[in-house]
DNA sequence: AACTGGTATCAGCGTCGGCTGATGTGAAAG
DNA sequence: CTTTCACATCAGCCGACGCTGATACCAGTT
C-alpha cells in the first residue's frame, strides 16, 4: 500500500490522442497506417505519440515486414488501475480523519 | 463496458503537485495551510490547483470557521481504478486479434 | 470598527508539449 | 537498381497551463 501513483505514467495517458490509441490497441494489435484511418491524425503525429507510449512501455512494438505492429501491455494497465483502487480504499479507510486547524 | 476513461478526469490528476494533494488528502482531510507545510507550494499556487480538483469533482469543500477543509471523493478515484481496469481486461481478451496489414 | 489571518481571484510571465512540414531510413515491389 | 510505401526523426511554431505577486473577500478577534 502507499505505492502512491506513478506520475510519469498518467501524465503520458493524460493526452486525448493517446489515450484513444490505447483505447484502440485495448481491442486489436495494429500498425500505423490502421491508426491513422481509425483516428484521422497524421502519420507523423500518430508516430511522435507512440514514441511517448512505447518509451513509457505501455506499449510494445513488433516489426512485420515494412510495417510496425502495436500492442498494448495490459500489465501496465493494470498496475495503473491497482494504484487508482489502493488510492479509493486509502481514502475510504480515512474517510473521519481530520487534522486540527492551528 | 468500453465505457473508456475519462480523459478530462485523468488531465486532472496528471499533474504532480495535484496528485501530491490527492494523495495526502487520501490519508486525511486538510485545509489548505495544511497543504502549504506538507507541499511547500504556495497558497495562491495550492489555491489554483484546488479549483481544478473541486470543479472536476474530485475533492469537496466544508467551509469550517475561516478554513476551508478538503475532502478526497473516494468513488471518483474508485470509477477511475474500475475504467483503468476494465481497460486492461480488455486487453488480456483481445491478447490475439490483430488486423491484417493492407 | 479596526485588525488579523485563511482563502479565493486575477493578470502576467515563462515554459512545456502537441502539431506540422520536411527529410531520412529501411524494407518490399517492379 | 530504382521506385514505392511504412515509419521514424528533426526543427519550428504556437497554444495551453502552471507558477507568481498583487489584491479582494470573509470570518473571527480585540
Amino acid at each position: 500500500m502507499m505505492t502512491s501513483v506513478d506520475t510519469d505514467l498518467i501524465r503520458v495517458l493524460a493526452d486525448p490522442l493517446r489515450l484513444r490509441i490505447v483505447t484502440l490497441l485495448a481491442r486489436e494489435t495494429l500498425c500505423t497506417t490502421h491508426l491513422v484511418e481509425e483516428t484521422g491524425a497524421r502519420q507523423t503525429n500518430l508516430s511522435n505519440h507512440l514514441r511517448v507510449l512505447r518509451e513509457a512501455g505501455v506499449v510494445e512494438t513488433e516489426p512485420c515486414g515494412r510495417y510496425t505492429y502495436y500492442r498494448l501491455r495490459p500489465d501496465v494497465v493494470a498496475r495503473l488501475a491497482g494504484q487508482f483502487a489502493d488510492l479509493a480504499e486509502s481514502a475510504r479507510n480515512a474517510a473521519g480523519n481530520r487534522r486540527a486547524c492551528p
